[in-house]
DNA sequence: CACATTTGACCAGG
DNA sequence: CCTGGTCAAATGTG
């Protein structure tokens, strides 16, 4: 995906991103002033914004990448391989702002409610599952300390080759400006933008074992977390600003200013966005 | 028309 | 029996 860009892309991309980064810092400057005033202003901005970012993530390769995704093809032989002790699936967990590009297309194929959860947990498979029969997954779900935040457990190796100019380990992913956001069939569905993208891919040095079955009856993710003793850290923002601001919103009045937002509200607006400004990362190996 | 998302139902583990 | 994970038909979008 991020792959490589012609010279001339190349430089286009320099100058989406300086004038991002101007709409940004132009945004930061009207949050700052009375924002009844300013809210058109605002809204512009946040319009510059996106656009963007569209045309950012257009140029690394944005452009849709469609699977084959013939959900009819499947049977039904083998369930339950995230909980069934057969798989060697590496979790891995990680905390970002926003759902960043990996190189790898998801495919949302799920979504629960869990019990003692606020927010809902959403699971994608590798686009590619059907053809590479890449057996990566992983399952996205708001973090109940911060909302803002989303916990991303990657289980599964990308077995398919579309990671090849993507795999790239965490320090790599930084390189990778891009952010894919997930949500409702609003903003995405029909094949309009490639779906889910992420962070890291998953690790491949054997931290693995215990596939994670979140059989949370009694914990809750958040003590879920915890129990499992995991080292989250998270990398504060490159901006200042506030993080979960207008900055992250395409349309100033939506759902997604304040913290505890509803995912799927704010899910409906969501759209590509150039992680730079965003908070980042953070990932860490636990075994689950 | 092709393909991705949505969403209710099904299945299996605990 | 409850809960989480996955399937797959229906639906929507480009």
């Amino acid at each position: 995906m991020a792959a490589l860009l012609t010279p001339a892309a190349s430089s286009l991309s320099r100058l989406m991103a300086q004038g991002r980064e101007s709409a940004a810092a132009l945004e930061a400057l009207l949050r700052g002033a009375s924002p009844q005033e300013h809210g058109e202003v605002r809204e512009l901005a946040s319009e510059i914004l996106r656009c963007c970012d569209r045309a950012l993530a257009a140029l690394h390769g944005g452009g849709r990448k469609r699977g084959p995704g013939h959900a009819a093809a499947q049977t039904r032989p083998g369930k339950r391989t995230r909980t069934s002790g057969g798989e060697t699936a590496a979790a891995k967990r990680v905390e970002k702002k926003w759902t960043a590009e990996d190189g790898f297309i998801w495919r949302k194929y799920g979504q629960k409610e869990i019990l003692h959860s606020k927010h809902p947990r959403l699971y994608f498979r590798c686009t590619y599952k059907d053809d590479s029969g890449c057996r990566a997954t992983r399952q996205v779900q708001l973090s109940e300390d911060d909302p803002s935040l989303y916990v991303i457990t990657y289980f599964g190796e990308h077995t398919c080759c579309h990671g090849d100019n993507a795999v790239l380990d965490c320090d790599n992913a930084k390189m990778q400006p891009f952010v894919i956001n997930f949500g409702s069939a609003a903003a995405t569905s029909g094949g309009g933008s490639p779906p889910w993208l992420s962070s890291c891919s998953d690790d491949g040095d054997g931290h693995s074992e215990t596939s994670r079955s979140s059989q949370a009856a009694g914990s809750p993710e958040e003590e879920d977390m915890e129990e499992l003793g995991d080292k989250v850290t998270k990398i504060e923002p490159a901006s200042s600003d506030h993080p979960s601001g207008a900055e992250l919103s395409s349309s100033p009045d939506a759902s997604c200013c304040s913290p505890p937002w509803d995912p799927l509200a704010a899910c409906s607006d969501w759209d590509i966005f150039n992680e730079a400004s965003f908070d980042y990362v953070i990932s860490d190996y636990f075994e689950l």
